[in-house]
DNA sequence: ATGAAAGCGCTAACAG
DNA sequence: CTGTTAGCGCTTTCAT
């Protein structure tokens, strides 16, 4: 037979849909008789409300589109599995997204989550898509982005986390320190720190661009070549572990003392890279915060409503601490 | 102004609410001129259909729930990425659920995600809830588990990796080659494998359970007491690449030579744990050929209404690779 | 080729 | 305390 629905929990009660309603949601009055006559009613049919109907009737869809480049990358699994058990404390699910950080793929999926009346959306996307969007139709708050001026921005501190680093490594007698990140851009904050500090010391910045949506396989090999290249290169600060753990690979490799010869300092350290290579120094950021300040803000302006406009340009950002690990001085 | 609706576009228009429907959905015969009117008119107010009222119509809801102990280990992170991406291609959507392994939790998530209508369900959760549900309104495919004879299961072929992990240690000379894994259990088919090839060596099989929702500080504890208490212990079979990590970790720190003295393998191999430890010996899962074959599964019962019953216990395994990286001898 | 009316499953006025 | 009625936004008979 067919899923029971609210009319036959009415009938077979001996009530009408709206008494039904009103025990399933706990609102006005009804006598304890009607409330067990109905709830035993339920049991015996093993009733199901459809959230789905619901939806459609409190113009509400309970639901939160998440847009991440990739699960796959262990920062945004772990910031996804956080933000999604943060979510559900607060009876809101969540609808993954994989943009891969390809433009188009982002704008269907905002697409699409729109289409499907999500009460909000939080993006970690690195393309502009979704934070450059006209004002939305529903609330939006990006992670790890500069500034937008349109939406509010959750993020670590990524100037002193470089900073940080980057002096780090020159504390620790390294000469020529080269930085390796995804995309230069005068935007790009942890860039920032490093050049900073580089300048403070007297020193030229030196900045490999690997590139967003090359394979993994192509940045280590952009990488090898260029160390290979620049044999007096003593330090390297990667914008993230993955970049920071080929290079201890070409160390090893090349049979350079880490950290003797050759230091090095990653970015991100999240629980999983820790635990795998523990030995390997990072700028930690505050998944947990991370994740509850994103959850925080955008049910803030879900449920108060508050003015969009107010929290626009909005950024919070949150400390980050370095973790010293064994391949550095 | 409120969103816009079909009776708007309707009424721009100048036509019925039916005419702008078969347009939107390409049915039925309608002159050029008015679906040229029609879509001028959705243009000129900006319409976007509305997905729920959609689904509530149409009692489908175009969703899929995606049940797995956590994105934040890259296992599940890689697999939710494919399988999300796969499922995209055929207009589904994914609701993540990130059950933790907590049987309570898994159950409160599947009972939302049937409340919620969704056309079917993966679930990789290690908990037997969801699985051994009574027969769900909406088609399930389980991930990695042992047959349920409920419900079709994916998986690698966890005994052959497991025997050739094992077959691996003890060709590279190893006498005592334990084994580590979360739950002891008959039927753990990677423990099966372990057992079998041990015994055909005429040893005695040493398995070590580590518990499932412990953190994995309390495993690295567990793992450097036991190997510390068995100092003739020269191999590990790990039943996962963390556990793997650790027991290379130990023997750095105890001053082991690996794979001289010590031998590691661990399982599951993904892309992740490959770049970042790439000589860590370990079974690799064909993570791709696991997400297509859970969402042909799927989506084959879904739309073709294939009986359920039919399929019920079908189960599809996947052949397994040894990477042998150099914690193998 | 187009429209009127009914209904997907539920909730919210408004009565009584 | 309970029931009647209308409607959320869309699709779908059934007419014309």
């Amino acid at each position: 037979m067919a899923k029971p629905k609210l009319d036959d929990v009415a009938r077979v009660a001996g009530v009408s849909p709206t008494t039904v309603s009103r025990v399933l949601n706990n609102r006005g009055y009804i006598s304890q008789a009607t409330r067990d006559r109905v709830q035993q009613a339920m049991a015996e049919i093993n009733y199901r409300p459809n959230a789905i109907a619901r939806s459609l009737q409190e113009s509400k869809s309970h639901v939160i589109g998440l847009v991440f480049p990739s699960v796959a990358n262990p920062f945004y699994g772990e910031l996804a599995f956080r933000i999604e058990s943060k979510l559900a404390d607060h009876d809101y699910k969540v609808v993954l997204c994989n943009s891969q950080d390809h433009p188009e793929t982002e704008a269907r999926y905002l697409d699409m989550l729109l289409a499907n009346q999500v009460d909000g959306v939080i993006t970690g996307a690195h393309s502009d898509v979704v934070a450059n969007a006209p004002y939305l139709a529903a609330p939006l708050v990006t992670i790890d982005r500069e500034e937008t001026g349109r939406y509010p921005n959750i993020r670590c501190d990524n100037v002193d986390g470089a900073r940080q680093a980057t002096r780090a490594l020159l504390e620790g007698g390294a000469r020529r320190v080269v930085h390796f990140t995804s995309r230069i851009s005068d935007h790009n904050l942890r860039q920032r720190g490093y050049r900073q500090v580089i300048a403070e010391a007297g020193l030229q910045p030196e900045v490999v661009e690997l590139g967003f949506d090359t394979p993994p396989e192509e940045h280590r090999a952009h990488i090898y070549a260029y160390l290979e290249q620049h044999p007096d290169i003593d330090a390297v600060f990667a914008s993230n572990d993955s970049y920071a753990t080929m290079a201890v690979q070409w160390a090893y490799k090349t049979g350079k003392a880490v950290p003797g010869d050759f230091q090095v300092v990653g970015f991100d350290g999240t629980p999983t890279v820790r635990s795998l290579l523990p030995h390997l120094a990072t700028v930690v950021q505050p998944l947990d915060a991370i994740a509850e300040q994103a959850v925080t803000h955008l049910l803030r302006l879900i449920e108060q409503q508050a003015d969009p406009a107010a929290c626009a340009g909005k950024t919070e950002v949150l400390p980050v601490t370095l973790h010293r690990g064994a391949t550095l001085r």
